[in-house]
DNA sequence: CGCGGCTTTGATGTTCATCAAGTAAAGTGG
DNA sequence: CCACTTTACTTGATGAACATCAAAGCCGCG
């Protein structure tokens, strides 16, 4: 039977709807397993083996590089149904990076090998993989580079319509990182990511309590994004 | 016949040799365009379609995105058996960077399409073409977080090592690009890169005659870019 | 209740970009 | 081949942007 494994809404049917048979389906769904982390839990580690073929069904996390013992850099936050393992999955044995959840969230895995025989056999699959990948990695890439040119508030600016825009699709939400989070993500000091927070919102761009943000003129925040 | 296309010493061959079939070398090997470009040459722009799969036989190129009319990023630099476009050639149907020849370069180019069908009907080339397109995108990202989190004396100091070591594994060669791609490439000025590579100079790191360098204190370069 | 982590603000100093000016090198047209 | 223009390289002086240091308030948690 098809569907058994209760994956009916996982980004697995539309990415292989047409390209796996049905038995391939039922096998490769059959070495599924699913773990909740709650917010602030590891996933794994950087230099951990990499053994399994992870995506993110729901919630939040980050994937950092630990750079000292007390400095971390975050390189890009993933969203549900994004494929957590993508960027390296296939490049390394060993993460080469960390991830830990900004949300509660639920991780679906899958037998990795089971993955590599899939892509063998079955070029569909295999091509829609490699899109995914080359879309991630491309992604990554793009945000790190728009993030290294803009000065400081510039690269506040561009990550609160990040947020907005992309992660939560509206103008008010929870931030799910704290400030110093944020600073490790856009490579700044934490004071700094505060004292521009508090000027946006002594110029009415923002409103902030807490982590509960309000993007009040996203027009002037674009136009920070952009000169910055 | 095999190999009448004259890619005995080819990437494919390596790339290919388990996983294709000597018709489908022949068929691939049909295909293929071989270009020159003299150093300085732009190879495509931000933007073109992406119509061929390209790899560098022999030379040095970098990519890079335009930022304005007076300013680019350097993102990554080519050497010769990279695949030039791995990282978007299936993610978007437009180059999402330039890329320019830092020497003077010979480009490979196959069908586009082909190389598609033939990850769709050969797995074993799918899952080797993926593994290169994970360790490339993996290389970039790594860099430019390694470049990201230095200052400006350990940046030059990295980027030395890099072309020796990663380049042209020797301590002395002729920088392939100006003072100001220096710049570009790990994120400062052009007057910035000059002064500390006079000051490198003057504290007998490195000795310097144009773009003749020659690394005399590795290890020392090694703290520096470490501390950075 | 007290401890540790997160947040906030101010004061200070360093690092780095910008501006300016000049030299060297490399390409260009007569 | 030489004047001419342009581009690359170099150094110094200045100021702006940013990190660091310090101190205090806040909040959740054992």
């Amino acid at each position: 039977m098809v569907n058994s494994c209760k994956c009916h809404n996982c980004i697995f049917q539309g990415l292989l709807f047409e390209s796996l048979s049905d038995e391939q389906m039922e096998t490769i769904c059959a070495t599924r397993e699913e773990e909740d982390y709650a917010k602030g839990d590891h996933i794994f580690e950087e230099g951990h083996r990499v053994e399994r073929f992870l995506y993110l069904k729901d919630g939040l996390v980050k994937l950092y590089r630990q750079c000292g013992p007390e400095r971390s850099q975050i390189i890009s936050i993933a969203k549900p149904k994004d494929f957590v393992s993508l960027l390296n999955i296939f490049g390394s044995e060993h993460y080469q990076y960390s991830v830990s959840a900004l949300e509660d969230s639920t991780i679906c895995t899958i037998d990795l090998d089971l993955v590599k025989q899939t892509i063998e056999s079955n070029g569909a699959f295999a091509m829609n993989l490699m899109k995914k990948m080359s879309r991630s990695s491309d992604g990554v890439i793009n945000n790190i580079c728009n993030i290294n040119k803009k000065n400081l508030r510039g690269r506040i600016a561009y990550i609160l319509l990040y947020f907005s825009d992309t992660i939560y699709k509206k103008p008010e939400f929870e931030l799910p990182v704290s400030r110093r989070e944020i600073a490790e993500l856009i490579g700044m000091t934490t004071e700094n990511v505060i004292r521009i927070l508090s000027e946006f919102r002594k110029d009415g761009i923002i409103r902030t309590n807490g982590k509960l943000i309000g993007l009040q003129r996203q027009d002037l925040l674009k136009k920070i994004a952009d000169a910055g």
